[in-house]
DNA sequence: GTCTATAGTTGGATAGAC
DNA sequence: GTCTATCCAACTATAGAC
């Protein structure tokens, strides 16, 4: 086995147990079956994680913060308002549809996390990260096509969440996709209808704000 | 022990399952825990139910029932298309925020239900029964205040589910009830917003079609 | 640092006494 | 029909050889 230090062991620990958790389901990436897939032996992953808590925990925060880069809707600028949704949908969607393992798991790690206390802090974290890339996009849209929102970026942030997760949901239960784009772009109509031109537009700004997720 | 007919163990049985997963979790929910619950031993569970997957499965079936009963939104006649949907998402919301361990313990059923291709049908027919609820309610909202609405009535079932299901899982995982009945009521301005007066109204119809959920 | 071996639980399922 | 006793598999975690 090839030696190597702790830190580049937990990477490719974490890494193996995305991969197994996001194929197989959260109840599948137990300690052995993780190991098997890194290619270590067991006792390794207790000797670089206090224990499977701390596993878990390192792989949720990795997930968020995947699910943050890959669910930032991209703003291109000049366009109208209508356009820029509408093509930040398609964009968010083709992340979502092509990864079905790892958005079940992600809901997975959601319901996990609200029935063990110790892992409590990862679906918090999943919706502050999920809130605030959504709020970074609304601020994006507003800044690029001169419009304002007519309800507070709050809760539209929220709207948008829950629709992601909605859609995700359904789409995960009864695969169909057409459905999905579908709800996806009427919700689009919405949120577009909450939109007013703006009278003046200082600067663009919030454009490139990094979202930090939390830390732990 | 009292001496009982099977098909009133089983029930018992049922009863106790859900119990335990709504206090605990699914992964909580053993053979070993229901048996306790129900005050019987462990072999009478083996004794009901040819294994664990089959007392889980009517489980889900009567949670998937129940949930229907309850979400059921409410239509009082005579009253503005407004007031009625505003009336519907507040009954809808009571039943939801009172119970947050049984919600947890249905998005806990999908997420297990896709992993287990012998329990697939559960999230299946949760989404079909969820959607002939949001269905039924929008057809007789239609009915009773003499609107129709501008979106195919399935896009517009599938958008409530959707909110439904999005709100819940944000508010298990923050807690915010202000929140939640906020952007309930946001989706409802939305939904208002997808209606015109109809220009005539044959009947009332749709009232009190039974919805069934799919047979196993 | 890494591995084997094993302890110590907990789970689903069954056999057989009553 | 019901209960006790038990089997066997899988899991987390650790001890100790190398």
């Amino acid at each position: 086995m090839v030696r190597m230090p702790v830190a580049a062991r937990r990477e490719q620990l974490v890494a193996a147990a995305m991969l197994v958790a996001s194929r197989d389901g959260i109840e599948a990436a137990t300690v052995r079956a993780i190991a098997a897939q890194a290619g270590v032996s067991l006792g390794v992953v207790h000797y670089c994680f206090e224990d499977k808590n701390e596993l878990l925990l390192a792989m949720a925060h990795d997930i968020t913060r995947q699910n943050l880069d890959q669910g930032l809707m991209q703003v291109q600028p000049g366009s109208e308002p209508t356009e820029i949704v509408e093509l930040a949908i398609d964009s968010l969607w083709a992340g979502i549809s092509a990864t079905p393992g790892a958005q079940l798991l992600s809901y997975e790690l959601t319901t996990h996390s609200m029935r063990h206390p110790e892992l409590r802090q990862v679906s918090v974290e999943q919706y502050t990260v999920s809130h605030a890339a959504a709020r970074q996009f609304l601020e994006a849209v507003a800044a690029v096509s001169q419009i304002e929102w007519t309800l507070p970026i709050e809760q539209l942030a929220r709207l948008v969440v829950m629709a992601t997760d909605g859609i995700t949901l359904a789409w995960l239960a009864d695969g169909d996709d057409e459905a999905a784009v579908k709800t996806l772009h009427s919700f689009g109509g919405f949120l577009i209808s909450q939109s007013r031109s703006a009278p003046d537009q200082p600067a663009v700004a919030a454009l490139d704000d990094a979202v930090e997720p939390v830390a732990r």
